[in-house]
DNA sequence: GACACATATATGTTTTAACGTATATGTGTC
DNA sequence: GACACATATACGTTAAAACATATATGTGTC
């Protein structure tokens, strides 16, 4: 292994050439968030969701917080210049696309409906 | 196609998240080369490396020029803001990485033996 | 046109990654 | 402990990428 020294990069790169991580990355920029928030937003099936998270927090693109039953994600804090030389362009890149913007506002409402069901939950208790 | 919008990074990292593209990259940071003292550097098939280009070029991370028998690669210039932010970044990251600087170095050498052969062509013509 | 050399592409195979679906784990409530 | 819900992983299948090798193209020389 690591017969030319690049690897690293290399799964960076890799991470992030999937359209379905580059969408999550997308709504984590704006702040944490958990599974079902995700995969309600991006309306897609939650299996898919948690298999793509799973993937970049072992790369070390995102954390995760248990909180009860749920799952909060976010971006890491990066040490690495290049992985935040590269996220910092990346998001940049991403709030000047409409339908990247667009899924983020959907993401606060999907926010906000959950969070009023879990807060309904936690009252019935 | 183009379903959620982000196809443009994802063919880019794609595209980067290969260790002989990377390799090829750093070689390229130094400044053109051809195929031939390319794929002699890295010590690979000359078809390997030959397809590794063509599939850079059509993404327009790479540029090419023909003079006579030879194909010249040189890095493209990048006006999009992404691209030349993620390219920074990484040679950055080669620059510090001593078996890429190593590369680098056996590509002057072999350049510089390539070019006294192709001189003694064109003298024996 | 015949040949040599540099480079490009085509072909068949193998490896890797994404997927959907099913199922397991983990947590809170009763 | 039984149940409900959120999330994670396992499994079998499908699609994409990389590869080695063979062959085609393109250019200069005679």
């Amino acid at each position: 292994m690591e017969k030319t020294g690049a690897s690293k990069p290399v799964l960076l790169f890799r991470t992030l050439s999937d359209p379905t991580r580059l969408r999550l990355l997308n709504l984590l920029a704006a702040g944490e968030a958990c599974v079902c928030d995700l995969h309600e937003t991006l309306r897609l099936v939650q299996p898919k969701v948690s298999r793509h998270l799973a993937l970049m927090r072992r790369v070390g693109l995102v954390e995760a917080r248990r909180n009860g039953k749920w799952m909060h994600y976010r971006l890491a804090k990066h040490g690495d210049p290049l992985v935040r030389n590269i996220l910092a362009g990346l998001r940049a890149w991403m709030r000047q696309h409409p339908r990247l913007n667009s899924e983020r506002g959907r993401l606060e409402k999907v926010c906000c409906r959950n969070d009023k069901a879990k807060g309904r939950e936690r009252k019935r208790s």
